[in-house]
DNA sequence: CCCAATTTGTGCGTATGTATC
DNA sequence: CGATACATACGCACAAATTGG
């Protein structure tokens, strides 16, 4: 989705994260909304899984993602209890 | 069975496309044939399902593969019509 | 009809190799 | 060289559908 792949600017998965931030701040991504699968956003997104997945590992260890059980997704939690 | 792991080479999941249509050319899968549980045609090939899995879907877009009915099995289709 | 086993469908976790900057 | 990014490949776990007793 129009990430800037330019030299010099930032690493996509830091821009991927700050989408993802930008989708709940904009209530596109209300709590407990489900993602896509990381193959199918992926592909959305025109990056590689690997890429998505470092984006998603960050705001999981932040807290703003929260991983529902074994089941194979991610749901969006409460995020600004844990916005600092 | 015998695929080609180097570097550099095509990736097992194309190899195993190839190696599949091979099988019905030859005449060793005729139409109608049903193929074995992916877990077992893996083992099989010494690959793990999920690569086996990429490269049925493969031949399932293309078409020369059908998938019949009860979910459970593949079924190879008239070969000859849908290869261009 | 019910139930357990089988098989496909889906999704994540991880590792490796390659290329580029 | 190290960080970033991609593609490939394996494994594991679970859901859902189907099958057969």
């Amino acid at each position: 989705m129009d990430f800037d792949r330019l030299k010099g600017g930032n690493p996509l998965y830091q821009q991927i994260a700050k989408w993802m931030i930008d989708h709940i701040h904009s209530g596109n991504w209300k709590e407990g909304y489900k993602l896509p699968a990381e193959e199918e956003l992926a592909e959305q997104l025109e990056v590689s899984r690997g890429t998505l997945r470092k984006a998603m590992v960050r705001l999981l260890k932040q807290g703003l993602l929260e991983q529902v059980q074994r089941k194979g997704d991610f749901h969006f939690k409460s995020f600004y209890h844990n916005h600092n």
